[in-house]
DNA sequence: CGGCATCCCAATTGATACTG
DNA sequence: CAGTATCAATTGGGATGCCG
């Protein structure tokens, strides 16, 4: 009871099936998690998403606003400042992500026990 | 007002990235989707996970075991039968990757525009 | 049929350094 | 400060082939 209208994340050939390809890469969550707490700048968001390179974190919004999930605007003041913004789209995705984060820092305790439980079983 | 209970996904070294990171990879999400469904066998899950190959469903399904998400159960029959079933702990995440399933499956139409335009706009 | 192991290629990723 | 270019390292992931 689910595949019919359109979009197939299920079928390879699906369009569907790169915007799950792109939430589901390692920093988009991360990056409209940041922005849904609102607007940031370039270096904000390369602080608060700790770990990224500048270039993923580039990379990352140029394909985000390619996907009209946030815009990107600059002020040419004399050190540039770049303000990235999600879009109306970009933020009714937000609490989605939102959730799954948080439910992963929820269950994140028990899924280490588990981790633990199993490799104990199997051991090798 | 988020990250105060232990875990934070924004920091790179907290196990809780590697929650991310696995919900965030190509598979989970259609695995885990196909499961919301009900218990399935392997080769259910191949076919309906269109474009998996069987060394990804075997790796994503067995990380998925060791997280506790889901259970493998073995019947030796002649020909053996595999079930996969989530577990609670799996279920509870099912329906959070539900909607975010949907959530494309809704936009993509306007993200392919969004793309159109933006490609319109910054030729190469 | 389920599923594990090996090999191998290609696409991603990251560190770093450099330019506007 | 924002963003890009280059290069090296990693790894995702497909194809096969072999066992239970």
């Amino acid at each position: 009871m689910d595949e019919v209208l359109g979009f197939d994340p299920y079928n390879p050939d699906c369009p569907s099936r790169q915007l799950v390809d792109r939430i589901g890469d390692r920093w988009t969550i991360l990056v409209i998690g940041v922005l849904s707490d609102g607007p940031a700048r370039h270096g904000d968001l390369a602080r608060r998403v700790a770990g990224i390179s500048p270039k993923m974190l580039s990379q990352t919004l140029k394909g985000l606003e390619r996907d009209g999930l946030l815009t990107r605007t600059v002020q040419p003041t004399s050190p540039p400042h770049a303000i990235y913004e999600l879009t109306e789209r970009g933020a009714s995705l937000g609490p989605l992500l939102l959730a799954v984060e948080n439910w992963a820092r929820t269950h994140m305790q028990d899924v280490l026990d588990a981790r633990h439980a199993f490799d104990e079983a199997a051991p090798r």
